[in-house]
Formats: C-alpha cells, structure tokens, sequence
DNA sequence: ACCCGATCACAGGTATACAAGATTGACAAA
DNA sequence: TTTGTCAATCTTGTATACCTGTGATCGGGT
C-alpha cells in the first residue's frame, strides 16, 4: 500500500485529523470498549495490523495514552491496559474535587471575565430548563450530561491560570474522574432527577460564591459537589445491570 | 556513521540509558541553561546536528518535555520554548501546595505505613542537625536541598493512592514548583537560617498531624508551607544577583 | 511602486528497514 | 525428570527515506 493510498483512503474513522491522532482516538475506543486484554502487553505491529497505519503513529498514540493515564508503559518498554480498582476510581474523583476546589477559590478570589460568568449562568439556565420536566427521557438525560460537563469545563476557564487549568483538564481526562463519569448509574433510578437537582443547587451555589468573593465557600462546595460522583461511582459498582458501562468494566477487584 | 558506531560511541552524557531517554536529560538541561532562545520554534534537524541522535528519539523527548511543561508545541507542529510569567510561578507553587495538602489530608484520614513514617522522621532528624550550626555554609546547604526534597517525596509516598502519587509527582516536576526551587534565594542572606527553621518546624508540624490523624489540620500546614516557596520566589525575582539563577532566568515579564 | 501568484525550500508526518535486547521453547546433559 | 544452555523469534529502539503541507521569496503584472 503506497503511502498516498494510506493518507487519502484511508480509514474514515475520525477525518481531518492526522494518522496518530485518529490511532489515539480508535485506540481510546478500544480501551474503554474491552477490546484490548486489560494487564497484556500491547505489541506494536498487532496494531499495525488492527488500526491500518504504521508504527510511527502507533507510538505517538501509545505515548499520548499513557500520558492520558489510559496505558501504563512496562518496564521493558511497551504498553498495558492497567487495572483499576474502585479506590483509584474515587481517588480521581477526589482529586478533581480538590483541583476544581482550587480552580473556584482563585476565581472567587482574583475575580474572573464577566463573559464567562455569563456563559456559566446561561449553562444553569438551560439545566434549570431541563431539570423542569417530571422525569427526564433519555435524550434529556443525555443533553443533562453534555451541558454538565460544559459548566465543569468553564469552570475551569474562569481560573485565569494557565497552569491550574492545564492540570485540571489533564484529571477530568482520567478515565473515571470525569464530571458525569457516572451519572449514567442514575439514569433509571427513581431519584434520578432528585440527585441532579441536588447538584445543579450546588453548581449555582458554587456560581454566587465565585461572585462574591467567597473563596473558601467555593471551594468547600465544588469539593462537596465530587462527593456526588463518588456516591454515584459507589452505586455503579453495586447495581448488576451496570456492569457492561464501559468505564465500570476497566474496574477490577485487585491491582 | 553506523548505527552501531552512533550506539557504542555516542556522547558519554548520562550512560546507560536508551537514547530518547538521553536525549530528554541533554535537552532538559539546554532548556533550564538557557541554550535554546524562548519562544522561537525548535526545529527538529537542528537537535539532530546538536545531539547526534537521529530524529526519532528527539521526537520521543519532546513529547515527554512538553508533558513535563518545558515545551510547549505549537499550531502548525513543533515545540518552543515557552516563556513563563512570575505568576505561572507562584500558581504552579500554589498547586503543588494543595496537592501537597491533599496527599497530607488522605495519609492522616486513611494512615500510612510506619516504615514510610519512621524515614520521615529520620529525614528530619538529619535537617534537624544540619540546622543545629549557626550559619550554614554551602555544603549544609546543598545538603539540606537535597534532605528537603527528599522529605516531600516520602510525603508523597505516604498516600496510598496512585493516582494522587502520580499526580503530585507530575507537579514537582514543573519548572517552578519544585520544593526546593527557590530556597537558594535565601542561601547567603542572614535570615536564611531563620527561614529554613520556620520551614522545619512545619515539616515536624505536618508529621505530627498525619500520626494523630487530624487530617484537616495536615492539609492546612502544606498548604501554608508552600507559601514559604512563594515568599522566596518573590524574594528571588527582585534580587538583581539572582537573575541568572536558572529557574529564575525562564521567568519573563510578558507572556 | 505595490500587490498577487507561483515556485522552491524546509519542517513535520509517515512508513519502513535494520539493530539490539528479551523471552520462550526445545534439546541435551546430569 | 529436571535443569541449564542455546537458538529462534518476537518486540521494541533507532535511523532514514519519502511525502505533504506551509511559508517565504522572487518575479511578473497592474
């Protein structure tokens, strides 16, 4: 296969983007799809053979992963899916709280753009909007998540610290710390909607101590506000129907 | 040049590991000497002519280094040097602070290994001695670097958690953040010795924290402890005899 | 004189050939 | 039968050639 062949047909997996960044995408997939033996080593050319581009992108992906905390690198060099075990789950979470704690209490304190209050605020509009309806359907459901993480991720915009929001992007990226890792857990449950206003008090609670200047109180809340996540992680790990959730599968017992 | 030449004779700089690895290091300190103009794209041949390794490998360290902060990479591809502001600085010690924090806080609430305490406690006891002169000269003071550095490793250590392990030691590495960054700029002023007491009795402070499990109280004096590094980074910038300390000469008024 | 376009050169992305190290399996000897 | 050694093969590390895109420079046209 010539080269122009690869770059021109090549996989329509992820287009626009270069070969390594749509081998780290694919293999992003099959991480958290199972498709990989968690604790083996990944060769190279197996991927060669699974993705269609050479090793050279292969090893810029593989890297990219690691660093991403998705693969861990072997002593003798090479790749593995790790283990996770539920503590190095609620870990991720707890790091995130402390680090979105940070990320508020220096908002709150050095003031931030009056654009991304506005943005926030809107954000809590349209959840307020969403968390109107009785029951939430799928589909609000899943609109619930998209704008979820929007909030989280201004809130990482209103620290005007390139540094704080550089490491708080790199642990929203762990594989469980996300924001809405596993709200899913509480997609069917009754109380579904209950725990999402619980949260969506909190987001506007941590807002007005943002502007007024109440660090601590900001942090305090956004620290309190990852215990939620917690509880939902706790629940995911303990109700059966959830275990195929691809991120409760990479989940095991021992380390 | 063969590659068997290139292998067996290549530059005598941190033998023993593999190029990329070497490659990183060389890189890392023409990066910290100020070898490299800020700002300016690195290109990748150029590092090929200075390191005599093939572009591969320095592909492989300017990915890690730019992981690790040192670079940043650009648009179009490629890496420069980035410039960092005293406020980078100071938010990077902040960081590290807090996280400090946070592994203090969980080694008090979870506890952790008396072997790992037991070393902390022989750290410092040997700062302990290294304060009992009056006057430090420069050995003691290397000496009680490089025993300071070593105390907020086995803090590290003292979390039982992985990912907050990681994490921590991914912000020590920053160019700033490290423990030690900026306490030469106390080294030949006469409240050095002051400053260095104040710092240990906070070490021995936290220690005691951790073993009576008063995790909040563990948390707080980390978090203050880091504003010690702060005071010296702010002494360290209007010091006129200290601009050509390496950490310092990174540090750019503009960003 | 200025602006627009084409061409050339260079930098980064990709594929691949080659080398060195590690692991595994088999075979032989005790 | 067990253990040690050697060889084959697999895997990663390294070098390098080639492709593609982008930016700069030069020339021509307005």
């Amino acid at each position: 296969m010539s080269q122009a062949e690869t770059q021109s047909l090549s996989s329509p997996d992820h287009p626009g983007h270069s070969q390594a960044v749509r081998a780290q995408l694919r293999l992003r997939e099959m991480i958290l799809a199972g498709e990989l033996p968690a604790g083996a080593r990944i060769a190279e050319l197996t991927l060669v053979d699974k993705l269609g581009v050479s090793r050279t992108p292969i090893r810029t992906a593989l890297m990219k992963l690691e660093q991403e905390g998705l693969l861990e690198s072997l002593a003798n060099g090479g790749y593995a899916v790790p283990t996770f075990t539920e503590r190095d789950a609620s870990d991720a979470i707890e790091l995130r709280g402390t680090l979105e704690g940070l990320a508020a209490r220096m908002a709150a304190e050095r003031g931030c753009s009056t654009v991304v209050l506005n943005d926030a605020r809107a954000c809590l509009d349209r959840i307020d909007q969403l968390l109107a309806q009785d029951s939430l359907n799928d589909e609000a459901f899943s609109a619930y998540v998209a704008e979820n993480e929007q909030f989280h991720a201004l809130l990482a915009e209103m620290t005007d610290s390139e540094v704080v929001r550089r490491e708080l992007d790199r642990v929203i990226g762990l594989p469980f710390a996300s924001p809405s890792g596993f709200v899913i857990a509480q997609a069917n449950s009754p109380q579904a909607r209950d725990m999402l206003i619980i949260a969506q008090d909190q987001h506007r609670q941590v807002l007005s101590a943002i502007e007024h200047r109440e660090g601590g109180r900001a942090e305090a809340i956004m620290r309190e506000h990852s215990r939620l996540a917690q509880r939902n992680l706790s629940q995911a790990m303990r109700s059966p129907e959830l275990q195929g959730l691809s991120t409760v599968r990479l989940i095991r017992r021992k380390r």
